[in-house]
DNA sequence: AATACCATGTGAATGGCTTCACGAGCGCGT
DNA sequence: ACGCGCTCGTGAAGCCATTCACATGGTATT
C-alpha cells in the first residue's frame, strides 16, 4: 500500500482496473458540480452523482492521493484537475475513425466525441467509392494514407467501426500507423501488441445481455 | 452448487453476472463455428474464439449445465441452441429509439441492429421539428405517443440517444410505456424500477479509460 | 472386452474488488 | 483553548470471479 500522500506519478501507474472505470464517471459528476458553482463535495453527494456508494468512492479516490480534508470533502476544482490529468490531461486528442459504412459514419456525425474532447480529425475507408466524400466536415480519405493522415492531423486515438471481418486489419493499420489507443466497435474478437490499449464497445452483446434479463424474468416470474 | 444435470430453467436464474457477458461472445463465437461447417469444438478452440482461457469456458458452459462430452467436446448446433435459448430465444427483438439526434439518428442507421437481431422498429423524439422526418426507412414519432407506438411495433428494448439532461425523463417514458430492457447511450446516471433491465454503452468513458493508459505508459516510460 | 487416450466438469486455492467499521484529522461553536 | 461533530482514509472482513489441477467418464483402438 502506497503512503498517503505519495506523489500521483507514483501511484497513478497502479490503479486498479475498476478504479479507472470509474474515474471518468467522478469526473463528469465533478464536472456538473463545478458548472453549478459548487466548490466543495463529501463522497456521499459524489456517490450519489456517480451511482455508487461513498465507500467506494472514498477507496478510489484515495488511490489518487489524500486530497480530500477530514470533516469537509473534496474540493471540486482541484479533484476534477486531478482526475483530468490522470486520463490524460485537458489537450484534446484527435481520433481518427476507420470504416465509412452506416456506423462509421454514425459515428462521425456524432457530436458527443468533440464535446468530451475527441473531435474526430479523420475518417478513413478501404472502399474507393467512398474515399473523397465528406462526412460531418471531414473528408473521407483511403486507408493506404492512413500513416500519413494520422500524422497531419495528430491522431492518438483510433476507432473501428468496419465490418468484423475486416477490423483486424483495420487494427494492424492503426498500430503501424503509430496509433496506441484503439476504440473497437466490430462484433468480433481483435489483438494487438502489448503496448497498445484497446477496447471494445459491443452493442449486439449488450443487447443480448439485456435479453438474457429480460428472459429471466419472465421465467422466473413463471416459475417461481 | 447445482447438479450437473438441472434442467436450465432452474439453472438460468442464477448465473454469475461475469458468465452472463461471456455468453454473447461465445454464441458469436459457435456462430462462426457453425458457419464454417464445423460441428464440434472443445474448449479450448472456443476460447480462443472468444479471447479468454478455456478454464474459463468450461466453468462458464457448466453453470448451464452439462452439455459437454468428456473426451469430445461440445456440439456446436447444441450449445448455440442453449446459449441462445438462454439470451432471450431467437426471436427478432424490435425496439425503440428515443432521440433522433445525432447519436440517435447514427443508431438507427446503423443496420448492426437488425443483423444482431434487434430491428430499429421505431423511432420517437420530444421535438417537433424532426417529428414525421424519416430516419432509415423508420418515420420518427412525438415521445408522447411513445405508448401507442411501443404496442404497434411490439418494441421489448428501448435505446435512450437523447442528451444527458433529457435522459432520465426518457427513460421513464420508456418505463412508462411498458418496456423493461433498456439501454442508455446519453452520459449520465439514469435510474430504473428493479423490474426493469438497464445497460449503458458510455463512448467518452471508454475514451478517457483508453486516455488514462495511454498517459499511464507514457509516465511509466519516462520515470521508470 | 480391455486398455489407452482425451476433454469435460468441478472442488480447492488464489486474487481482486467491495463493503464494513472505525480511528484520525479538520473546522466550528462556545 | 477546548470539545463536539463531521468526513476522510484505511485496515480487516467478506464476496465474487478466476485459475489450477485432477478425478470422471466417454471414445477409439486393439
Amino acid at each position: 500500500m502506497a503512503a498517503p500522500n505519495d506523489p500521483p506519478a507514483d501511484t497513478a501507474g497502479s490503479l486498479p482496473e475498476a478504479t479507472v472505470v470509474r474515474l471518468p464517471v467522478y469526473f463528469r459528476g465533478l464536472v456538473e458540480l463545478a458548472e453549478d458553482g459548487t466548490t466543495t463535495v463529501s463522497s456521499q453527494q459524489l456517490a450519489e452523482l456517480a451511482g455508487v456508494n461513498a465507500a467506494k468512492v472514498r477507496k478510489d479516490l484515495s488511490y489518487l492521493g489524500s486530497y480530500g480534508t477530514r470533516g469537509v470533502g473534496y474540493d471540486v476544482g482541484f479533484l476534477m484537475q486531478q482526475i483530468g490529468r490522470i486520463l490524460g490531461g485537458s489537450e484534446p486528442a484527435p481520433v481518427v475513425i476507420v470504416g465509412a459504412g452506416n456506423l462509421g459514419k454514425a459515428l462521425s456525425r456524432y457530436d458527443g466525441f468533440g464535446a468530451s474532447g475527441f473531435p474526430v480529425a479523420a475518417i478513413v475507408d478501404a472502399d474507393p467509392v467512398v474515399v473523397g466524400r465528406r462526412i460531418a466536415g471531414v473528408t473521407v480519405r483511403h486507408v493506404d494514407e492512413l500513416t500519413k493522415v494520422v500524422k497531419e492531423s495528430c491522431c492518438l486515438v483510433g476507432i473501428v467501426a468496419t465490418p468484423a471481418a475486416a477490423a483486424q486489419s483495420a487494427v494492424d493499420c492503426l498500430v503501424a500507423a503509430g496509433i496506441r489507443s484503439i476504440l473497437n466497435f466490430a462484433p468480433t474478437l481483435v489483438t494487438v501488441p502489448d503496448d497498445v490499449g484497446l477496447r471494445k464497445v459491443d452493442l449486439a452483446t449488450e443487447l443480448h445481455i439485456l435479453g438474457y434479463y429480460e428472459h429471466r424474468r419472465g421465467a422466473t416470474r413463471a416459475t417461481g
